[in-house]
DNA sequence: TGTTATATGTTCAAGATTGAACTAAATTCG
DNA sequence: CGAATTTAGTTCAATCTTGAACATATAACA
């Protein structure tokens, strides 16, 4: 007779899911707040992964995306076409296309780094200095975790 | 000559996309784990939803799950065609479509569910109950504070 | 060297998601 | 009551995303 247990009893998937519902709801508004500056949050995030990371190949830039590469070869065409993005063969090594913003997009995805920043800032005010840090130290714990077994 | 402060420099900004991260790779993830289920993240997260709250309209499994009432449209017939949600007339008001779980559904979604428990289970384990308990903590303070503007 | 295996990027078609326009039912309020 | 407004759900076309098959370039190694 007795019931089972069922997830959401258990802390550790109670919790998680609190961390998948403020993710998703901080992506919406981010969506929303980026539209006025023409961008969709794909673009954005190439975007601001090139804007940190200048010169990174495709390949490299999908994998921090967590997307396919044919994401990109279909998204990146358009960016470059807009004058945002170029990408360079690299002499090294002929199958690549490095990726680089031109001062157009540099500008752009400042603009678009400032309101995803604003966002953020926003919505964590509630968390002391601390408690902040304490999210990014788990979070990066729980990445590290992640990456030793995908394969498993 | 002094240089732009970037936000991967705002230590807020840099905690916040780890949060990102993490719950993407989380979904990645869960998202194989269930393939040989035969469900795929869009359509666990609804049986899931259902399985909590039974007998909830489209709408307000819309709203929960952040996505347009159109999708849950598309969605539900093939839920329905294969036997595991039905969507019963409400007497009380002939508008509404209220979602329940059959048996084979119901034993099915429990099964995923377990699935996806253990992949947070797993992933969490290296965080204390304590650590695990502010991570939850935080977490819902920040949707809090995010339901309070989304129109500001 | 030459053959095989790996890695990068593209294409294309299938599947998923979205938003606007629509129907029908319920609610508001003059 | 009855006209106007709001709400629930559907449809459809446009957009986004994905994975498999492919072309080309590099790496491994016999």
């Amino acid at each position: 007779m007795s019931r089972d247990i069922l997830p959401w009893d258990m802390p550790r998937f109670r919790n998680w899911i609190a961390v998948a519902k403020a993710h998703q709801m901080v992506e919406k508004v981010l969506g929303a707040r980026l539209a006025p500056l023409g961008l969709k949050l794909a673009q954005h995030d190439i975007l601001a992964n090139i804007c940190r990371m200048p010169g990174l190949t495709q390949n490299e830039l999908a994998e921090r995306l967590l997307v396919g590469r044919s994401n990109l070869s279909m998204l990146l065409p358009e960016l470059e076409r807009r004058g945002w993005v170029e990408r360079r063969a690299d002499p090294a090594d002929r199958r690549v296309r490095r990726l680089h913003l031109t001062g157009e997009g540099q500008t752009l995805t400042l603009a678009a780094l400032k309101v995803q920043a604003e966002v953020i800032e926003r919505m964590m005010t509630i968390l002391s200095d601390q408690e902040c840090a304490q999210v990014g130290d788990y979070m990066r714990r729980i990445a590290a975790q992640m990456s030793l077994w995908g394969t498993d």
